[in-house]
DNA sequence: ATGAAAGCGCTAACAT
DNA sequence: ATGTTAGCGCTTTCAT
């Protein structure tokens, strides 16, 4: 059977306490009697079970962290990496509650299963409603957010995407183009904050600049956005001289389809994307990085705090964005593309 | 403050029990004192806490992952989502452990945090020796592998990487392929038992095609692979005609250099991948499709079955591998490269 | 159907 | 430096 602190306390010869102390609070213990407990813990195969800490300290030693999907890509990976490294040093659990769909939304925000068994939530990239943070903040703890809106947030990390986007609509501008096509993915679901920023942000910054004919172009999820852009390519009036990809994913695809598609990148057609992920480099796509895994590391500092109820420094802190300039981005064409 | 179950049974005039059986087993509550119950904890914001029923039970609710990179890339995020969705489901918190470098070994299995701290163990392609999974074995707890051998293991699901690998030679052979060779990063810890099948798999496939003239390349970590394909390519002798890359991702990036380096796929070479993960359809690349997800959800049932000492129904399986035929595969050329 | 009470394994006063 | 003891919040017999 699993032994528990008290058998290892008659082997040693000593109390529970003293067992106890040995693991805690090892300074405390005189050399002698350490090694005896270590010796009868070993024997034993007994490690100290945190359940009961747990339930004596009040805390959970749970963090939980809200995301929109049952799929883990890139961002929500660097994001689940960066809080569990913090987390797992400091002894939190981290655990993960995918919510998708409205049904399984409904019930989260109704039974609340994190109150009173976590000690603080994280919130990424959720498209989530003040009234669903109000209804959260009943639980008590802190509620962190990952690229949310900062109401009713005890703590956020995030981009600034209009500032992001930014840099591309300008980076573009300055190498001539005038004629811009965003292409993003519409979803079912309400479009996250930041999202939402950046498209509205896309068609801020091409306000600002003289001459520039923007569009955006909301693709439907099962539609595929690749075809969608070379159609855009291919019609007669004003093609676009430059596709601006909500993210890189996105754009990914496009590249496969040069040899086929009889399109250049950049000749043709400049493009960029958003995101510095994965295969962006190796593409040579010009994009803006954002380094989701620092993100996340703040964030998991900043709960950290807000749990053992030390001041937070920065509650509110907004990460830099970086223009990568890379080879899919160059003057526009100066012939017409037929 | 938090209202305990005690809060509760005094503002609903009825006893510690009564308010513990109106959640645990409802249908033992009468309705008139059910609803009494129910009022009395919505108005406090009350809910069951975990950690005082985990205590009881001697269970820990909690069930840990094992792998071996801090990094969250396409098979860990699927196995992730995979395991996540079934244990979330059954009222378990999964738990990230890992554990890169050869210290972080150590001290895991040394102190074996999970003893006592979890009902049972995965471990997910970490080259785990046969010692470790004895020490492991000595928190008594089952021990789930994915993509491991199965000596020491309670259960284990994961694929035939060399019937995978054959699928692929044999299909270059049929198309007249008699020069292949494949390239792997290669790493500084031990090799994963998938990724050590999967290479000497590659190589007794071509073993057993008649003139098959086949080799293997260990590319550096910091050494670009796709730079040392394309060196391998412009070998004055005898340049291979098809490249087999150890998985998808590895290989996407060729794809990007097309251009660049004057090659075309498939008519100078063919070239293959591994896993049918990101991009792969897209870029048209012929690959092996394995469903880590798939495999997630049954190891997760296999080890709800071990803890709740059902019977398993099969505890070592083999999860089906197919061969994606696409458009990066075709008869090997006719004529020199140059 | 409901209540009283013991106890899960540990920690932290407090006492020695 | 070590032991004694109460109690964390709940579940579950056993009574009523």
């Amino acid at each position: 059977m699993k032994a528990s602190i008290g058998d290892v306390a008659l082997k040693a010869g000593v109390s529970n306490a003293t067992v106890s102390r040995t693991f805690a609070h090892p300074e405390q213990v005189s050399e002698a009697t350490r090694i005896k407990v270590q010796a009868a813990a070993d024997a034993l195969n007994f490690s100290i079970s945190r359940s009961a800490g747990i339930l004596k300290s009040g805390r959970t030693y749970r963090v939980a962290l809200l995301i929109g999907s049952h799929a883990i890509e890139w961002f929500t990976a660097e994001i689940i990496a960066g809080l569990n490294d913090v987390l797992r040093d400091a002894g939190y659990d981290l655990v993960i509650y995918p919510i998708e769909g409205a049904e399984a939304r409904d019930a989260f925000f109704e039974e609340l299963p994190v109150r009173n068994n976590a000690d603080a939530v994280f919130v990424s990239s959720f498209g989530i409603s003040p009234d669903e943070v109000k209804r959260l903040g009943t639980a008590k703890i802190p509620i962190v957010g990952v690229n949310t809106t900062s109401e009713g947030f005890d703590a956020t990390v995030g981009i600034d995407d209009k500032e992001g986007i930014k840099l591309i609509v300008r980076h573009l501008a300055k190498l001539g183009h005038r004629n811009l096509l965003y292409l993003y993915e519409s979803f079912s679901s309400t479009l996250g904050f930041s999202s939402y920023n950046r498209i509205t942000g896309f068609q801020e910054a091409c306000g600002t600049i003289d001459g520039m004919n923007a569009r955006t172009l909301a693709v439907q999820k099962n539609d595929n956005i690749i075809d969608a852009a070379i159609s855009e390519m291919m019609a007669q009036d004003n093609p676009p001289t430059a596709l601006c990809f909500h993210q890189d994913s996105q754009a990914i695809p496009l590249f496969f389809r040069l040899q086929r598609s009889g399109l250049s990148i950049p000749l043709d057609i400049s493009v960029t994307g958003f995101d510095d992920s994965a295969f962006a480099e190796e593409a040579q796509l010009t994009t803006v990085r954002q380094r989701p895994h620092d993100m996340a590391v703040a964030a998991a500092r900043k709960a950290l705090d807000l749990i053992e109820g030390r001041p937070v420094s920065k509650p509110f802190e907004t990460f830099p964005v970086q223009l990568q300039v890379r080879g899919s981005t160059a003057k526009p064409r100066t012939t017409p593309l037929l």
